[in-house]
DNA sequence: CTTGGAATGTCAACAAGGCTGACTTAAACT
DNA sequence: AGTTTAAGTCAGCCTTGTTGACATTCCAAG
């Protein structure tokens, strides 16, 4: 199926870096990236009663305030009972904020509680920290090659709603 | 603790891809990449009784034939409790065989079999085509930045972890 | 106005895969 | 001989994912 072999090929062009060896070393570097990422935040939420599914509920509400149920279900990618089960923890700790549609009054609008915002920032301020080292030891053109292939890696999926968060932010 | 505004700087150096909206983009982008990242895997996996962990555990063998179970838990960064579930599950059913060390008997040094080495094979392949596809779309520029940006998020140790498989390598 | 379907929530049961703690066995080191 | 180390095992717990069934609420189309 594959040789593992790639050196240069038409138009003198290098694909040196398709080498299974180069690709290789790309899952493994993803794996341990992946690690050093959620590794700031998960040390804090050990403390407490929550995980990485609350802090990924937590980014986004964040991210979109008075966004639907619905809509974290899509971002998230899991089913509604598992959202719901950390949905449920966070609105009664007081960290989040439901309130019932006003056009639609079937839709719930989620918030974040001033306790909300203040976890929120805990977290991302712990993770952020991480990736602008990461960023400016690695320098502005690393950086853009880092997101290109990030981008290049997801689902078509994915990537529309990775577009659409981003063209929303600030 | 941050102003979130970073434009340019000492030296006319570009600092734009420091701010917290840059900062943000990437760190969504890691969380939706490595969906991807793991997507092709998990659907193979789904069908049988294995998970991720079995695919960690199959891929790092594979990678160095022979290692320790120490050795892998030190890489995985899990419980020998954790790992020696999914290790006993792999050896019965056949993917794995377990050698009693040389040297040193009280260690077992962990081979594929040759139906491990076939569902290597199969992970392997369908997660190397993602990312074969990415780093073709993404070019040669963007994958040194990538690995760049991907290093340098890592824990010092497990960077050192990482540096040894890449120079063990082919 | 009624009914079908959509959005949401909830209950129950289950599985994967993390974790801690306690304990055994065998081998190696001192 | 006694201690440490590598590995394995048992029991129990947690988070976070899953499926399936079902209730409620409400919009919208017939």
């Amino acid at each position: 199926m594959d040789d593992g072999r790639a050196t240069t090929t038409r138009g003198g062009e290098n694909l040196l870096f398709l080498t299974d060896e180069q690709l290789r070393q790309g899952i493994e570097a993803m794996f341990f990236a992946y690690r050093g990422f959620t590794a700031d935040p998960d040390r804090i939420l050990s403390d407490m009663a929550y995980g990485r599914a609350h802090h990924r509920a937590i980014h986004f509400i964040n991210r979109a305030p008075g966004t639907t149920v619905n809509n974290l279900l899509n971002i998230l990618g899991v089913t509604k009972q598992s959202l719901n089960r950390v949905l449920r923890t966070l609105i009664e700790d007081g960290l989040v904020e439901s309130r019932v549609g006003t056009s639609d009054k079937r839709e719930r609008h989620l918030f974040l509680t001033e306790d909300g915002h203040a976890l929120e920032s805990r977290l991302s301020d712990a993770q952020r920290a991480r990736m602008r080292t990461a960023f400016r030891d690695a320098g502005p053109e690393a950086v853009a090659g880092f997101r290109t292939v990030l981008e290049a890696m997801m689902d078509t999926e994915m990537h529309r709603t990775y577009q659409r968060l981003k063209e929303s932010g600030a």
